[in-house]
DNA sequence: AGTATATGGACCAAAATAAGTCTACTAAAA
DNA sequence: TTTTAGTAGACTTATTTTGGTCCATATACT
């Protein structure tokens, strides 16, 4: 069972709405103190499609905006193997990359 | 120190590039796979404004939809308690809700 | 129980913004 | 040095935001 994108974005609404709920707070309220309008907040919990800008204001507002450092990639590699990539890659490699050529 | 929107919204991006870099993966594959427009993943990752649906594209390319699950509210409330809270709130409680007034 | 209220959903139109498609240009990797 | 991933800009189309109104019904009150 996967979900389509608009599916995703009606169950990320849907936690947003219940962050809101569980805070006591109408939309209007959230919007107010974002500040957005009204019929963006609407939009983001009815997952009928909204920024990114959007989403992080109501975060904000709901007091989680930490979630979103939690995309950060967990770190699978181990401290010894650190010691030999010493500088991130900012791009990717050739070879494998180029699966569209 | 607080972040502004716009720097969660880069803070955001660089997340998501690092995700990709570690599949080895260029911009162009992550659009076409998604599919979308280059432009959205190279707006997506410098943090200049996208839309949630082009998050979403790029999270389920990275593998990475599940992390939008991981915003529901984090369950506070004893056992003892859903005794008596049946039915999930859909609206506010009006008293508290009226701060606007 | 029945009634009053106001939250949240469904619309609409205009302004703002992102997506999509292109062409250079820059700079990291080979 | 050569190759090429990533950036920057211009431009048109598509979508979202903003700011309204209307209304069904969950919630609160009598």
């Amino acid at each position: 069972m996967k979900m389509t994108e608009k599916e995703w974005q009606v169950e990320l609404g849907q936690h947003l709405r219940n962050l809101r709920l569980r805070q006591n707070l109408d939309q209007r309220e959230v919007a107010k103190r974002a500040p957005m309008a009204l019929n963006a907040v609407k939009n983001l919990e009815s997952g009928k499609g909204a920024t990114v800008e959007s989403l992080i204001k109501a975060l904000r507002v709901l007091g989680r905006e930490d979630w979103l450092d939690t995309l950060a990639p967990r770190v699978s590699i181990s401290p010894l193997q650190m010691l030999k990539s010493s500088a991130p890659r900012q791009r990717v490699s050739s070879i494998r990359a180029r699966s569209h050529v």
